[in-house]
DNA sequence: ACACGACTTGCGAATGTTATCAAGTCATGT
DNA sequence: ACATGACTTGATAACATTCGCAAGTCGTGT
């Protein structure tokens, strides 16, 4: 309330903005997944992964429970799935554009003919 | 291309992580802005608004051009627009959800009864 | 009680980002 | 040609993020 919406925007995508927390979310969005689990898929530390999995915790996008003696995260945010995709059209949109452009920054030798 | 996906997507989410970037955004998708006024409604530095509108072109996000003596800026992928609005519709989801827990937090005297 | 696997936390070095100041470019009016 | 307004760029200090290592917690099986 005090903090300004656009502001809280910020850093909502600010901790989108991170590779490992990307895949964390896109893991979590298809099921749940414990820590080791996650692990298996992202080549990171698991001391990092925990600190990634501790700042989508902090912004409320995963919750986390202990089942036995594993860690079990999931997403409380089932849009981010959406916001995931939607970056993806986003994309391949701007990438076709700049393949469009290329051709001038290219030197002739590299463009097909 | 050689850039992983998830990759891509966390560096375009991180340019979204500015308070300042965010606010040229949405000034930009509701019409195209000179700099002068965007500098009039974002209380920042001239040279400030100016970096952080080259990160915006960097990543293709918006484009300029001079109309006379001054420089106007468009948003390039108009899709930028649901982002924001879907941003703000999950802060309020989130924010909805904390209140419910805040409760147990908050000192009892603080509490409206 | 002890060992082990599954995580998390604290710490510090390396790295990246941001804000400000000074200096520079470019177009327009005089 | 010169001054001025509108921006951009370069340099740098302050600040924030990230990563790996060591150490710690918490369950489970022995």
């Amino acid at each position: 309330m005090a903090v300004p919406l656009y502001q809280a925007k910020a850093e909502f995508f600010k901790t989108l903005g991170h590779p490992a927390r990307i895949r964390i979310l896109e893991l979590l969005s298809e099921r749940d997944h414990a820590v080791h689990e996650l692990l298996e898929s992202i080549a990171i530390e698991p001391s990092n992964l925990s600190q990634q999995l501790a700042v989508l915790r902090r912004t409320s996008m995963v919750v986390s429970y202990r089942r036995g003696s594993e860690v079990v995260y999931s997403v409380s945010v089932p849009e981010v799935r959406d916001l995931l995709l939607a970056a993806r059209s986003i994309l391949s949109g701007i990438a076709a554009s700049q393949a469009d452009l290329e051709p001038e920054l290219t030197p002739v030798s590299a463009v097909a003919r």
